[in-house]
DNA sequence: AAGATACCTGTCGCAAATGTCACATTTCAT
DNA sequence: ATGAAATGTGACATTTGCGACAGGTATCTT
């Protein structure tokens, strides 16, 4: 149930603050108020409703958050169709990326809930991915299952720099989508 | 996301503020109203798409983002930092990328102008960088420089697949910059 | 604990919306 | 060629939402 404050619609709507406090105090758009000095929230789902009715543009950036995606990042489309097939008998969308620019890309076009990665895809270093993304504080939230035939120790240390849980293929769906509930729920 | 108000693009198009409006409600103009009196709002892209569409002239201002840059993609940075810095010497900003996920989420994340590619990264395919970058229709704008030591070849399948120029390592600074020069004026 | 942000409220001037009318240009029929 | 109709634009006048500023408070960071 995730909320918006008056300053980030603003800046989505490219309007003053002042107006979108406004359009909530004339009841055009639902929202609520914090205990505290009333600061103001809206719940993406009533915002997206908001700007549908009244035919605005929807930014990127809510399309994903109103249905919380997962990117699988996999070289072997097999592998990768078949971790899209668990998802999607969980409930979840998801995209596929199989290669490392196209995973960058797609990481900052979709901004995906859980982003699960292989971490031996030839020409591309899986560790460094992790921290990378780590460093960024723009992706503080998302989750990394990584998924990969090496052993333990490499799952450890995938842990150690950040990753959020790891599975060692060759995985069972049940485990997949225990770990993809857990994380989406979240 | 930035918009435009109905007075602004009178200004940009030198014509009457109600004749702007008359587009918008003629459905020549794409645009959206605010919720509260109407104000009309015009999502910058839409406006170019516009102008393009019946020739008229793009104002400087809203051709590039604020301040046009450079994305360097290349996994030595010895070589990276020399691109940046006849790139700076021409007055460009730039960033760099050492690997193809961190590449994907900067060319996401600043929208350069230009992004210089180099073909034979360990563990990356340029080749492939160029086709899904080219298939995105949100990348159709940016300009493809190929650096590579790769044979004349190479080079000319770059071009064909999508690079808009290629440099031979080793490269001239004068060469670069000629190639950065054309591609940011436009 | 202190400083930096982000947010709320009230007020005020301005910019943009609407409606109407006048004028210019094009189109078309006679 | 001439006049009528159609179309598009600019020019008012009126109304009101929106942005800007100021002053203050809650929330987050360090």
């Amino acid at each position: 149930m995730k909320t918006l404050t008056s300053g980030e619609i603003a800046t989505y709507c490219d309007v003053n603050l002042r107006t979108v406090i406004r359009w909530i105090e004339s009841g055009k758009l639902k929202g609520f108020k914090l205990p505290g000095r009333g600061n103001n929230r809206v719940l993406v789902e009533d915002f997206i409703e908001f700007l549908e009715r009244h035919d605005m543009p929807i930014p990127d950036v809510l399309k994903g958050t109103a249905t919380p995606s997962i990117l699988i990042v996999d070289d072997e489309m097999p592998v990768a169709k078949s971790i899209q097939r668990v998802a999607r008998r969980a409930g979840y969308d998801s995209f596929i990326a199989t290669g490392g620019f196209q995973a960058g890309i797609m990481l900052s076009q979709y901004e995906p809930k859980v982003m699960t990665l292989d971490l031996s895809m030839p020409g591309m270093d899986g560790y460094s991915v992790i921290e990378f993304t780590r460093q960024q504080n723009k992706y503080k939230n998302l989750k990394i299952v990584v998924i990969s035939a090496l052993d333990d120790t490499s799952l450890e240390r995938a842990l150690e720099i950040g990753a959020d849980a790891t599975l060692q293929k060759p995985f069972s769906n049940h485990d997949l989508t225990q770990v993809l509930e857990q994380f989406m729920s979240m």
